[in-house]
DNA sequence: CTGTCTATCTAAACACTGTATAGATACCAT
DNA sequence: ATGGTATCTATACAGTGTTTAGATAGACAG
């Protein structure tokens, strides 16, 4: 599975094979199983050994979480480029952030457990979330410009959209979508693609 | 602060008093300080007290997360009774939601963290979160019922809504909406309302 | 009141965790 | 090759979840 072989006493790869082995536990046993001896045993190395690449445990999953934002940035930042007009944007991004949660789900368990990450002491992680943020709040920008939406206020627009994004992403993520598609017998591909419709009709005021 | 004096051996009211020990605890210092351990030592008493009134410390955490549920359900059930419209309904759903998440913020923080409360292996915690979805589902027939949103699917909007309403809650639980506010300079009531106006303009197509 | 039963507690122990320290090892530049 | 530095191991300590055996107290029958 590791893409460098390991030497005997030096790793040569630690620190992002760490990483690697911190996300695919989060994948595979959930949170509950984020130990960082956890992680130490499954790279195959010391308990101590993190600690030189690391300054706790909290930094390990920060420095995911941070990552997790940055990529997740990056993408609503393409998406919000490529759209052809800015309501379709909205909508876009919306469902990005929400295909991001689910082909990332580790990261985005990470990401919104601050608990994990002593956040707050991490002013880049926190930097990094803002930057996610400001995606939408430039798409809804991009719409005033356009002439539409004058009649609500950008601020609770903003938030509305973000809401939206995320509790869908959480819903995602819990399985909870899973779940309700298996009771009302579909698929949640089409469910997804009904809340997407849902959004879609909303906007268009 | 115990609401009943405790005897030398016997406890007397130990279980109640370790739920209570755990949300203050939540409260005040983040779901990190949440230790079985610790919440023994906060009620007085010794580590292995806890055991004979809960299974585990999931348990304990099971049992507040469905007792957060319920009360949620029930506040959710009050407000749909009560509104004057189906369609006012569906908006003050929403606003309850959210001012439940900030009013209980210790409860909302476990009923969110199923890793904590192996929610996959305790079916009641599920059925109670079940219930509180199910009044959103409820709240949008009546609007079906009264003629309104015949364009969209009704999944659709319930997962529209719920996620709307969870997203919300959790920005404002992690205290983003705070700091948005500190950044805009606007007072977070003031926000919230704007969010809710906007909701409003939305769903009034 | 006495004795017994049961629920509730404490004490002690286990394996596990995060983390700090000291020492071993291997790579790198001189 | 030699010394320095980065990386690792070994060990240790406090804190955690949980189990076990034993102590205590309240309730209840006689």
């Amino acid at each position: 599975m590791s893409t460098t072989p390991k030497t005997s006493y030096h790793h040569g790869n630690l620190r992002t094979e760490l990483m690697e082995a911190c996300l695919r536990l989060v994948d595979e046993e959930g949170i509950g199983a984020v130990s960082l001896r956890r992680v130490a045993r499954e790279a195959g190395v010391s308990p101590g050994a993190p600690y030189h690449h690391f300054a706790d445990r909290a930094a390990l999953i920060a420095e995911l979480t941070a990552r997790g934002f940055t990529d997740l940035t990056a993408r609503l930042r393409a998406v919000r480029a490529e759209a052809a007009d800015p309501v379709t944007a909205l909508v876009e991004l919306l469902e990005a952030y929400v295909e991001f949660a689910g082909r990332h789900r580790a990261y985005f368990l990470l990401m919104f457990r601050p608990e994990l990450s002593a956040s707050d002491k991490h002013p880049d992680v926190q930097a990094a979330g803002d930057d996610a943020l400001a995606v939408v709040a430039e798409a809804i920008e991009d719409c005033r410009r356009a002439g539409m939406f004058a009649a609500v206020d950008s601020d609770g627009l903003v938030v509305t959209l973000w809401s939206l994004a995320h509790g869908l992403a959480a819903l995602v993520v819990d399985g909870k979508i899973d779940k309700m598609c298996l009771d009302n017998d579909i698929v949640p591909d089409e469910l997804l693609s009904k809340v997407k419709d849902t959004v879609t009709a909303l906007l268009s005021c």
